[in-house]
Formats: structure tokens, C-alpha cells, sequence
DNA sequence: AAATTATAAAATGTATACATTTTTATTTGT
DNA sequence: ACAAATAAAAATGTATACATTTTATAATTT
């Protein structure tokens, strides 16, 4: 959508990271005026990072997201959805090659610092969705994507249990061929990481 | 998100329109000059409308879509499993009212013109969408609305049969109270839908 | 003639100026 | 002191000019 290197792309990332960091107060009102003195550029590739903001619901009304505990499961519901029959897609149609990646991020995750295990969580959990073959479903989640990022981040430094454990099941799941089996311990997996989050939070 | 009578969600409503009702080739380019001097206002509001078209899939790289039959599985398989879970959620939490206004649907959908036919259905299914209170599962399926509409035209006006039927079928289900039956019906309601609408094409 | 590079032109990206709307602050009336 | 009305200002919406990139066309080379 925007092109990568433009303004517009880098305002995006720029104010995405901020909000994503806690850098703006819950609720803010950001402006366009204030956004574009601070990068330094004009108001229209603000405006079209702020649309895209928007979009992703991290912002509401130009205002920083506070996500309500009901907006957070709402998300997750339609995520756990999502995800959990891109996993029994995935039991069916995974080919060797990507079988193979999927057994990598488990084992990046088992060995690496924060920042790794969460990199190799969310390929983790691409790959599967990425199997399903379907652009639309692909594009919903990725949407998605900034507020999974709040939970991957809490679940990841706060060391929820049994994490990884559970994507060597739904590995297992997966390389065995059984959809339904697979389907099911994603929505199990899921629904312990948004259990984890709200407690946590 | 777009301000309504603004110049924007004008040249959004009126471009949209046209594609939808096949103005365009499909696979043609549109370009902001062209458009803009069409609608007679500057690019600005052009872009805007664009990107929400883009969005939408209605554009892809500013090219009108021409959906493969894989993009319109792909498209349904979501709405499916979304709106599925909907009626699953109806089953549970509908009111009386909002049954009440279910059933006008049906009664206006067997008696009505086919314009009138398609304002009911598409009525039928919103209420049901709305009923799960989950506003991220609303925006979702409001975001494929652009392209729910092309299936809804076909099967409207090529008559499927039993599609009225169908919905008579879910409203008992929710009036029931069984949410696994509710949820069941709808799939395979869509699934109909899409058959038909694959055939007819 | 096919492929490659160079050139022109068309389209998009960005900045800025102006118009309109929305918000905030202030005044006025009760 | 409070509410309604109003004026000021701040923010967003739109138009336009300029910059950069992309695409199409023509020229050149093999």
C-alpha cells in the first residue's frame, strides 16, 4: 500500500513504534500539525500514516488506542478464529520445506533472547497462517497485527508458561496431518495467551 | 473514517459504484488526473477514495479487480467462518427486538422488488453480524462488503432457490436458541450462496 | 529484428497555501 | 455562578505547485 522508503511509510512506522512503545499517552490526540514539525515533513504523508493507523485501530479518532478489556478479546476472538483454521489448513497442505522452518522458530524460540524468541514466535505463526493459501484471510490477520504484537510482547517478557511447549505440539499436530487436531490446540494455545495477557496486564 | 459529504466519500460512494456496477474494464487503471477531472474536484480527495477502494480489494495497484474464482473462494471462506461464529453468537445473545426485526427481514425479502430483496437480505445478515458485539468481527466483514454485494446481486437476481428458505431456517435456529444448529445453517447458507454465485458466473 | 539504453511524458509523492470545519476560550445574559 | 451565544484559534479538508518516480516511447547497438 504505501511504498516502502516513502515518507508516508517511514511516518507510519515511526509513530506505529511510538504508540506501540507507550511513548504517547493512552488517548492522546495526535495531530498533524504536531506529527509533521516533529519528522520533519509536510502534513499529506502524515495524513495517510494516520489513515492507515486508523485502519489497524490503533488509533481512534486521531486519539492513542486504550484498549478496553473487551477490545482486547475481540480481537483475540476473531484472531483465534482466523488462526485456528489457518492451523488445520496447514495440517492438510504444509509441504516439507515449510514443515521444516516451522520446526526452526521452535527451536530459535527454545535458544534465544526476547527480542529472537518473539521474532521467531511471530514467523512461527505466519508460516501457519501463510499455508493457508487464502490472500484475504492472509491480509485480515496481518492487519491484525500491531495489537498481536502487545501480546506477543507480554507473553514473551512476562515468560508465560508452556509457550513454546505448545507450539511443538501444534507442530506435532501439523506434521502428523491431523486438521482437526491441530485446529483445536491452536485455539487451546491462543486462548492461553489471551488469558495469560489480561492477567498480566 | 472518511467524513460523509465530504469530497472524499463522494468520489469513494461514486467510483465504487461504477465499479461495482462494471463502468470500468476490469483491469483498468485508474489514475488519480483522470478521476479527479471526472469528479471535477483535485487529487486530493481522489487519493483518499483510492486508497479506501485499495482496501477494500476493489483496486489492486489502482487496477479494477478482476477476482479470480480462488480470490471469491478466498473471500468467502473468511466470511464464512466469520459470520458463521456471528450466528453462532445470535443464538446466544439476540433480543427480542432484534428477532423481531430478523423476521421483518424475511417477510420483506419474500414479498419485495429485487432491489427492495436485497436490502432485506442484506439487513438479515448485518443484524446478525451485529449481534455478536464484537466490533472488530463487525468491521472485518464490513470491510468485504464491496464484494459480499456481487454475490448478493447474482444470487438475488438470478433467483437462487431456497435462499429466502434459508434464512426462515436460521431465524428458527436463533429463535431457538441452538447455537450449533444456527451456526451450522449459516455455513451452509454461505456455502450455497457461493456454489450458486461460482455457476452462475 | 531483438535487446538495451536513452529520452520524454505521464503518474504519483510531497510541500504549501487557502477554505472549511471543529474546538476552545470568552463574552453575554439570566 | 451557570448556560447559551459568540469570537478566536487550531485542526482538518481541499486545491495547487513542484519533486520524484514510473512508464511508455524512441533511439541505438548487437
Amino acid at each position: 500500500m504505501l511504498k516502502k522508503g516513502s515518507a508516508s511509510q517511514k511516518a507510519y512506522e515511526h509513530i506505529r513504534d511510538k504508540i506501540l512503545n507507550g511513548d504517547y499517552e493512552k488517548g492522546k490526540k495526535l495531530t498533524e500539525v504536531m506529527l509533521a514539525e516533529d519528522l520533519g515533513v509536510s502534513r499529506t504523508p502524515i495524513r495517510e500514516a494516520l489513515k492507515k493507523l486508523e485502519e489497524e485501530g490503533l488509533l481512534v479518532n486521531k486519539r492513542v488506542i486504550n484498549p478496553s478489556e473487551k477490545d482486547l478479546i475481540n480481537t483475540f476472538d476473531v484472531r483465534i478464529l482466523l488462526e485456528a483454521h489457518a492451523c488445520r489448513c496447514a495440517a492438510s497442505f504444509m509441504d516439507a520445506s515449510e514443515l521444516q522452518e516451522l520446526s526452526a522458530c521452535i527451536h530459535e524460540a527454545r535458544t534465544g533472547s526476547n527480542e529472537e524468541i518473539m521474532a521467531a514466535n511471530k514467523r512461527f505463526h505466519d508460516l501457519i497462517v501463510h499455508s493457508s493459501r487464502n490472500k484475504v484471510l492472509i491480509e485480515t490477520i496481518e492487519r491484525m497485527q500491531s495489537i498481536i504484537f502487545l501480546f506477543r510482547r507480554t507473553v514473551v517478557y512476562h515468560k508465560r508458561p508452556h509457550l513454546i511447549d505448545e507450539h511443538e505440539e501444534i507442530f506435532q499436530a501439523i506434521e502428523a496431518r491431523d486438521p482437526a487436531l491441530a485446529e483445536q490446540l491452536m485455539k487451546d494455545h491462543l486462548r492461553a495467551d489471551l488469558e495469560f495477557s489480561l492477567h498480566a496486564w
